[in-house]
DNA sequence: TGAATTCGGTACGCTGGCGTAACGATCGGT
DNA sequence: ACCGATCGTTACGCCAGCGTACCGAATTCA
């Protein structure tokens, strides 16, 4: 009756397995712990988003932000678009698609739920 | 009393996201989804766990779990072992550092959780 | 207006992951 | 003892992310 190896356990562990495999198994594309953390920061914490804030959040340096906006971006997941108010800064902006990716991932926790319950 | 901005929602997303960002801030190495569904099957799914096994179970090529095993064993997390019944097989064994790990990624979604709820 | 500050992005050299294709080692069957 | 199949790894050329340092644009304040 090991926990660690019970398929069944309500561990969150196991939770979290059937959920990546199930996203690994999918066409997803294989974000990092950071891009992953920068994406639902955008869509699921309040508007305005910038580089430097998202940094701070994060306790990373600013090109790690830089360049994940760069990747998510190619992706479509989100979007950039300067601040009218004070041009020096970015405001990051959500897409339909990033949407989309993020209800989907949130059906295929609901499915892992299920499956791990 | 949008869902996706809601910082005190029930909402899944949000869990992952507390959890994640959490990760982030602290010293755990930046993992992609391959890396840690491969780290959470061998943790949580009974053994043995073989290359081949871990490639079907995520629909990856072998390469793939070949060269996640040298990272993640790198990072002392998991080990390789020689199959002695039949020498072509390759082990996944869990280490003291990777179930340190596990265990701390644990108490991380139990605190998220905690702080999402 | 001129200097200092703030913001985000870029350059650099390096490390690590990708997919495909090939490889050596090991096993099973005849 | 051989031959074919299976297992995991490695080679290849390519692309993405890293941390540090620096840059230009925009803003603030004296």
């Amino acid at each position: 009756m090991d926990s660690m190896t019970d398929t069944a356990s309500s561990d969150p562990l196991a939770l979290w397995r059937e959920a990546l495999v199930r996203s690994v198994r999918s066409e997803a594309p294989d974000l990092s712990t950071r891009q992953m953390a920068i994406l639902l920061a955008v869509y699921t914490t309040p508007p305005p988003h910038t580089v430097r804030g998202l940094a701070a959040e994060l306790g990373v340096a600013k090109p790690v932000i830089s360049r994940a906006l760069d990747t998510l971006g190619a992706l479509g997941l989100l979007r950039r678009k300067r601040d009218e108010r004070d041009r020096r800064n970015v405001l990051v902006q959500r897409t339909v698609r990033g949407a989309v990716f993020l209800s989907e991932f949130r059906d295929l926790v609901a499915a892992a739920r299920a499956a791990a319950a």
